[in-house]
This record gives C-alpha cells, sequence and structure tokens, in this order.
DNA sequence: TTGAAAGCGCTAACAA
DNA sequence: TTGTTAGCGCTTTCAA
C-alpha cells in the first residue's frame, strides 16, 4: 500500500480510505489513488485488513454432506446470493461430525468469516455460541425449541401437509410415510426438528380426513439416504400384500431410492403406488418416473438467510432477540403420482 | 495469547512455540503451556498467523457449479481428503463465470489460502500465475497443451474408447456421441480439453472397429446440461428412422437427460437403444434404466491432487516442472446398455 | 531452552 | 480534506 501511496503522492492513510471509496476523500484524490493502485495491480491482503478491523468480506457456509443433491443446492443457491450481495462465500462440508463442526466454528468462522449460515448437526445451541465468538450466526433448519440464534426454517409442517394431502386428493387410503417415526412428533428432542415437523404435518391432514393414523405405517430408517430406502422398498414388495396404496417419504432421495427398490422387485410407481418427496431436488425431474415433490424454494431460503444474516451484521442492536423465517414451498405434481383412481 | 503465557508462566514466544509444538521446547514446558491454553479456551488467531507467517492450514477448492452432481462429488471427495490432512478446506463455486474465476483467486486464494486446487473454465495460464501470487495451484483437468501447473486429468481418452469399445460389445453399430463436435479432437484449442480427449478416444476404438466416423454422428451441445439434451432426445425421437442404436453421452448428467427425452417421447432406453454416459455420478445408479458409466474414481483424483498440493507446499524445489497425473477409471455395465444382440 | 523485541500490512483515532 | 501514529495478535530472529 506505501507503494500506492507514493505514486498516487499521498499518505498510506489517504491511500486506505480512498480505496474502500470512504467519503471524506476528495473525488480528485480518490481517482488518483484507484490509477495507482490499477497500475501497480495492487490489492489490499486480506490477513491484515481482517487483523486490523475485524472484518473479512468472507460469508461462511457450513452443510452438511456436499456430494448429496439437496445440501448441494442449496449451498449453491446461498452462495451465488452472497456473491450478488458483493461478498465471498466459502463453502465447508460438516459430514455430520460433531467433531467438523466445531472444527469449523473455531478455526474459520469464528477467526476469518464475518458471519455464518449454517447447519446444525449435532451441535449444540452452548457451543455454538461460545464457539462462534460473536459472529453472527443464521441456522438452516434450527431444531431448538427456544432459538437462540437468527434461522430459517423449511416449511415441514405445511409442506407434510400438502404431500398427504395429494395423495388423499389422488385416492390413495392406505398411506406410508418413509424416513420418521410417528412419535418423531411429540418426542421433546425430535418435535421441532426437520423431521418431527413433517411428521405433525402428515398427522394433521390425516386427521382432518378421518384417517387414524398408525404407528406400524411410519417406516424409519437409520439415515435419510437413497441406498437405504432402496433397500426398504425391497423389503416392502417382498410382502405377499402391498400395505400401502401411497407413500410420503421424508425427502426426495429417499424417494427416488425407494422408487428404485421397488422398481428392482416388481413394483411400479406410480402405477401400483403413489409416491411423494420432500425437498425439490433437480434430479426429480428428470427420474423415470418423475417424482412429484414438496419443493422448497431454494431461492428464497437463500435471500432470507442472507438477509438475515446481513442485517446481524449492519445490525445496530445485536440484542434484538433471533428471528424465524420460513422458505416458501409448493407442491410440484410430476409423474410420480398420477394414478387412475 | 499473552493470558495463555502467563498462565503457564512462560513468554508470549515460548507460548507460541509450544503450542506449534516447535521442538525446542521442554515437554514440561510445553504441556503446562497446553494446559493453559486449554483451561483459557485458546485458539490462535488465524489473521494474526496468517498475516505473520504466511500460512494459514486453508486449502480453497474452486468449481464450477456446485449443484450439478459431478462437480458437487468431486469437491467433497477432495474437501475430505484435505480434512484428513489435518488442513481446513474451503470450496468455492467459480459458476463458469471468469468474472468470479478471477475473484475467487484474487481475493481468498492468493491472499488466505495456502494452495488451492482449482478447475479452470475461461481464465489463462497467464492470468492464474499473476493472480495466485506465488501460491500453489493444482489444476483439475488442464486444458493446456503447454502445462504451467500441477494437474490431475480425468481418463478422457481412454474412459471413451473404453466406453466406445462396450458399446460395440453391446452390439451397437451405429453410434452416436452426444456433447461434442467431432472436429473437437483436432482443434488446437479444444484438443487437450475433457471434450477433445473424450472425443479422440471415441475415433480410436472406431477406427479400430473398421467403423468411420462421420460428422454427423457427433451431437454437439451448447452447454454440458441434462435439460439441453432432453430436448436433443426429443429432437432424436422425432426423426423417422432412429439413426443410432447406441449413443455416448459426454456426461452422465447429458445421458439422464438425453434418456429422460426419448423416454417422453416413447424411445426406451436400454429396449431401443443403448446409452453410456462419463463421470460416474452416483444418480446413476438408481436412475431407472441405472447407467452404464465410465466412473472416473474421485478418491483416486482427490487423493492425487492434494498430494500434489501438499508436495508443493513442502516442496523445497519450487522449480521442479509440473507435473501431470490421471485419475483411475473404470467401466460401469449397467441397465442401460442390457441389449438382447 | 527461553525471553525480548521487531514487524507482517493494514485501519482508525486523532491531530493538523 | 489529509497526514501521523499506534496498534490488531502473532511469529521469528537474535540474544541470553
Amino acid at each position: 500500500m506505501s507503494d500506492v501511496a507514493k505514486e498516487a503522492q499521498v499518505s498510506r492513510a489517504t491511500a486506505s480510505y480512498a480505496l474502500r471509496g470512504d467519503t471524506r476523500i476528495a473525488d480528485d484524490t480518490r481517482r488518483r489513488v484507484l490509477l495507482a493502485a490499477r497500475k501497480l495491480r495492487y490489492s489490499a491482503n486480506l490477513s491484515a485488513r481482517s487483523l486490523r478491523s475485524g472484518k473479512s468480506g468472507i460469508i461462511g457456509v457450513a452443510i452438511f454432506e456436499l456430494d448429496k443433491p439437496y445440501p448441494a443446492q442449496m449451498s449453491a443457491a446461498i452462495s451465488r446470493q452472497i456473491n450478488a450481495h458483493g461478498m465471498q462465500a466459502i463453502i465447508q462440508q460438516t459430514s455430520n461430525s460433531k467433531q467438523d463442526e466445531v472444527s469449523i466454528l473455531r478455526h474459520v468462522t469464528s477467526q476469518l468469516c464475518d458471519g455464518t449460515i449454517f447447519s446444525p448437526g449435532s451441535i449444540t445451541n452452548e457451543e455454538m455460541q461460545e464457539l462462534a465468538d460473536g459472529k453472527p450466526l443464521v441456522l438452516l433448519d434450527d431444531p431448538s425449541a427456544e432459538p437462540v440464534f437468527d434461522s430459517v426454517m423449511t416449511a415441514g409442517f405445511e409442506g407434510a401437509a400438502m404431500a398427504v394431502r395429494h395423495l388423499l386428493d389422488c385416492g390413495c387410503r392406505r398411506i406410508g410415510v418413509v424416513g420418521a417415526d410417528m412419535a418423531d412428533s411429540t418426542d421433546p428432542v425430535q418435535r421441532h426438528s426437520v423431521r418431527g415437523r413433517r411428521v405433525a404435518g402428515c398427522l394433521k391432514t390425516l386427521k382432518a380426513a378421518g384417517i387414524e393414523a398408525r404407528r406400524e405405517d411410519f417406516l424409519s430408517l437409520d439415515r435419510w439416504d437413497g441406498e437405504m430406502a432402496r433397500d426398504l422398498g425391497h423389503h416392502l414388495a417382498d410382502t405377499t400384500d402391498l400395505p400401502f396404496d401411497g407413500i410420503f417419504c421424508m425427502t426426495d432421495s429417499l424417494a427416488l431410492g425407494l422408487i428404485r427398490g421397488l422398481h428392482e422387485c416388481g413394483v411400479e410407481v406410480p402405477r401400483d403406488l403413489a409416491v411423494v418427496g420432500f425437498d425439490g431436488i433437480q434430479e426429480g425431474e428428470s427420474y423415470i418416473p418423475s417424482l412429484t415433490t414438496i419443493s422448497t424454494d431454494k431461492e428464497d431460503l437463500a435471500r432470507k438467510a442472507v438477509d438475515a444474516l446481513l442485517a446481524r451484521l449492519q445490525g445496530d442492536d445485536d440484542n434484538r432477540p433471533p428471528t424465524r423465517t420460513t422458505a416458501g414451498c409448493r407442491l410440484v405434481v410430476r409423474e410420480s403420482t398420477a394414478r387412475i383412481r
């Protein structure tokens, strides 16, 4: 920077101000400095700036497996949104391991990022608060009953309710749910989780339709993983009498795995039963059959998350209570529920 | 750090050495320092460390669209590999825009990362060299004729040759190629690109089989995008006589889009023609029909890329010529080529 | 084996 | 409107 200042015949401080567009600097001076900077191909040292000012212009995005479609598409959308605000986005993978979550918060988020959009796995609010070290965090699908951080939620309750409503509208009467326990909607720990809210939505619609939900209609899985759903499909198809004519899966990946598993055993969707997913991943559109789903509006989610973070960053009032917004979602009807009643 | 030093009753310098495991510090002293650090929940300030030492322990991964399966799965693998070496990985999206590529190199890579694994889009070697500012770069599928940086390649030539060989083995005689021009293998600019190498592989196998390649069997697309392939599928299916009995697609995403497009017009894979993709994305496994593909070994690619970067980082000899390695790949035969001859 | 002290490149308070 | 100057928290040279 000294070189730039010398070239522009000003002091280092003036150069610093001019480069960052401080209004106190005269237009003419600023122009001279910018010219000099361009000429010398100068760009400010991030470490030094960050050390001194505590700001880096970098926003972190921390999310579980990036090789799964939903988190990948979500973080891509958030990253674009951050760039649109002139900041740099860096994405990190928590791999659903607490150790990685802690390490990211401790070594990158709190150190380097002005703020982070975080998809919490097994870490607690207390741990986050300590590790974030005062840097603002916006959580995606925060499962806490008492929010401590700003968060953006997916519309689990409304979405699942719509999904089951749609299955009923398609004429389904024996509805199964894949990826959760019926008890998840009442369990104090699971209740506010993605899973709990989606189950609650299912139950609401079933109840409204006068259908009694039964525990055995909820098929839990150890992980939300397409391979597990595929195995479940085999298992379901092999039971002598198919117990369901419609299935709601907690995620699109589960739905696609399930459809594949059923297919491998001769049960076809939508011919033999209807399937609805949740998330709206791109893959569902070109799958055969294409997947009916509750599609979360990822642009909307990204916008709300980034806006919440920027509000905190510019925030005059650091102590205002955490906000909680919900991303839009809509039912996208495709082939997987195209049943002749 | 002063606090830690005081707590451990040593000087700040000693604390610094002890924390980083310098051998000069007596075991006993080190233990005292580590204990103090833990007690005070101290962790070193990244900006300060990086400003002073020029090292951050962070490796960058810059890749085009993260919402596409192949780059997402690749960067996830690289990120895990970096973590396995005890370093932090940050992923950035170039969105295939030169502006983003420049911005990432200028503001993050050269400033913050000890090195970067970079998937070049439209940026030139000269620009990278200037922007990287001495920080090592490892390129993924570097298209340059004269490499300037270390790089890891996918086995485009061998893979494509295998793919077409497999189509021939399945009894296909009228083979189409989707996503490239025949001229790409000879065009001086495209020749070393992913596209050019894959086309060259096709041509080699065809020639060896005594089949003359025709320009019109190569169906170019503006972008490697599933939607474009889907449209192409419509178009192909609508021609009175299906011109191909086997198609090799430049990528799995193209293959899935194409199969879907054909399906929408009543042409079924593999019944009416066989399709092979390239990349080995997870989605191909559970698609209906499951996709035969040339699967790039992503773990191998990640390992080679990270090893090359670490070698440069520890490198005694900064001037040794750039290395170029190739990731393994294998033919994975699935339903999309299961034809009765 | 440890400590004192300089300084990485920048920003921001203060002075002019 | 611009310049002077004191650090931000750490690492590393040099001296003890």
